[in-house]
DNA sequence: GTAGAGGTTCCAGTGCGGGGGAAGGTCAAG
DNA sequence: CTTGACCTTCCCCCGCACTGGAACCTCTAC
């Protein structure tokens, strides 16, 4: 089976699983013998993954259109709400990065000589002991490169 | 025990067994009876945190600290990476995000009685079925808002 | 016949930072 | 003494999109 775009048998399975492609019909041995029309609901998967949406969103996409017909309302609505949590997430993230800037540059200022004393290293400095939730407070869900 | 900083009991477990924590002593009854200097090292670990820094990553922060002093080399390292990560990051997701407002301004301008036909939706379009991987292929670990 | 490349099932693990809840012990107040 | 709030240990759960492996079956080529 078609396995050009870095799509495996198992990615394969978990989109059925997870209700984004549709239950194939088998075989007489019991192979998954797809359609044609496979190839177009996996291209809108890709898409809508492309534009962020979850496995389990692209699901309710399709639960719609399924029901009630077109879903463009449902759509744009997805759409926002991802723009806007993308919105969210990209401050979260350039105020972690001048905040990591700032300590990167005030590290260059720093003699190690001094750092010797109480806490675990002055670059990072530890503010008011637990006083508050972190001041910058970004969630960083890290560097999660795929 | 101090659970101003939402900071909880489970958190405070964790992050002993992630070895960001001393182990702490023992009141008679098996309580942990935490030293004041817990608050200092709390502080510290949070402000790593808050520089995006993983547990893991603290953890050798203290590791380096407490076999050959000073870690500010290993620190600013550690920060360069991150920075950079969070350069990488933050553009993949302002690649998300245009591609977003792109679909979303496309699909005002869409007539749902036009959308019935063949795919799922015509407001995020199928491209080349299953081509290539996907074009603008952001990884997007999605809006991971904690 | 036989090898090898595929498919099928199911279960489990990845990374990250915890949270939920059970079963039991302990502590201070009333 | 009892109540209720807290502590202790334990192990499993979440999201998210897959991936890996075991054990087995099937198809094609030689």
């Amino acid at each position: 089976m078609a396995e050009r775009a870095g799509l495996t048998t198992k990615a394969l399975r978990f989109y059925e699983q997870a209700g984004v492609l549709p239950v194939p019909a088998r075989t007489a041995s019991g192979y998954r013998d797809y359609d044609d029309s496979v190839l177009t609901r996996l291209g809108f998967v890709r898409a809508a993954q492309a534009a962020g949406l979850t496995l389990a969103e692209i699901r309710t996409v399709i639960e719609v259109r399924e029901d009630q017909g077109p879903p463009c309302e449902h759509v744009t609505a997805l759409l926002d709400r991802h723009a806007a949590a993308l919105d969210k997430r990209i401050a979260e993230l350039e105020a972690t990065r001048t905040e990591v800037r700032r300590l990167r540059a005030r590290a260059a200022t720093l003699d190690p000589a001094a750092c010797g004393e109480d806490g675990v290293c002055q670059v990072l400095p530890t503010g008011a002991p637990v006083s508050g939730a972190t001041p910058a407070a970004t969630p960083t869900p890290r560097t999660a490169g795929r």
